[in-house]
DNA sequence: CAATGATCCTGTCCGC
DNA sequence: TGCGGACAGGATCATT
């Protein structure tokens, strides 16, 4: 399930291998999985890349030609840098060709991802009812309270609204939850500065400590190179039996997720 | 307007 | 061994 760290994993990934590369085409493989927006203007390819942006869950390749393509990998997406030649994934659902050589299949046995291609004006228009992004400095407590405050919805589902924050999934608001000693089914508005201090410190240093560890893979989610992260390895509740503290871990049910947590640290 | 539930989809796992 | 069913869940849409 690619979050924040794992989304900006593979944008470092691009980084280092797609460059500031031209892309030549973008084929599509499975219906609906490549968008065009209806005010495309020219013919998008071949443009060289100009710059890389990261928004919540979104990935971000701006051209030099000013449009731009969007990259939603929703939850088994893989991006993997390749060369022409190399035999095709049977879950390819589109390709990204670079110049002559290289091609970037986008691999997502659930169909779920989306790359949509538009004018960089227009990116905003599918970007939309984003919140803070959690390693700026406007996410801050009161930030969080200004936001929870009017809800009605548990705190795990708060965390899980992009429109709270932009770029949390399952896995991380679990960790955060834990490391904020903060029960998932706990009522947001019910929640005072103080904890929400926690909650803004520990989902800092969780994504953070992801990212240093290139991301999660629990289950599809792959670097560029289809090497696997490595923050797995250090999950506290997340599909756990036990929490660090030796406490059995439960799993609720909230808004149709998984939610685990330990009913002993998490009050 | 906000909250909830269904929907999209396929690989994997479990019980019988 | 095989089969049916539950499950995994991000974002969007319809409904309450």
């Amino acid at each position: 399930m690619p979050e924040l760290p794992e989304v900006q994993t593979v944008i470092n990934g691009l980084q280092d291998t797609l460059k500031n590369g031209v892309i030549t085409s973008i084929e599509c493989n499975y219906p609906g999985t490549v968008i065009y927006d209806p005010e495309l203007g020219d013919e998008p390819f071949p443009s060289a890349v100009k710059a890389y942006e990261r928004r919540g869950k979104y990935i971000i390749i701006h051209l030099e030609n000013a449009h731009s393509i969007i990259v939603h990998l929703r939850m088994t997406g893989k991006l993997v840098w390749s060369t022409v030649g190399e035999e095709t994934s049977k879950h390819q659902r589109a390709c990204i060709l670079v110049g002559d050589h290289h091609k970037i299949p986008f691999i997502d046995p659930r169909t779920f991802g989306k790359i949509t291609i538009c004018l960089t004006a227009n990116v905003g228009s599918y970007v939309t009812k984003l919140g803070a992004e959690p390693l700026s400095p406007e996410f801050t407590a009161d930030y969080l309270l200004q936001k929870l405050s009017r809800k009605k919805s548990p705190i795990k589902t708060a965390l899980l609204d992009q429109s709270t924050v932009a770029g949390l999934g399952n896995i991380y608001v679990c960790e955060i939850l834990y490391r904020a000693k903060i029960r998932p089914d706990r009522d947001s508005a019910g929640i005072r500065l103080p904890k929400l201090r926690e909650v803004v410190k520990h989902t800092k240093a969780v994504l953070a400590e992801a990212l240093a560890n290139n991301g999660t893979s629990i289950s599809d989610f792959r670097r560029i190179d289809d090497k696997t992260g490595e923050f797995q390895n250090f999950l506290r509740v997340y599909q756990k039996k036990s929490c660090p503290l030796d406490h059995p871990i439960e799993n609720l049910r909230i808004a149709g997720r998984s939610s685990f947590y330990c009913p002993v640290c998490q009050k």
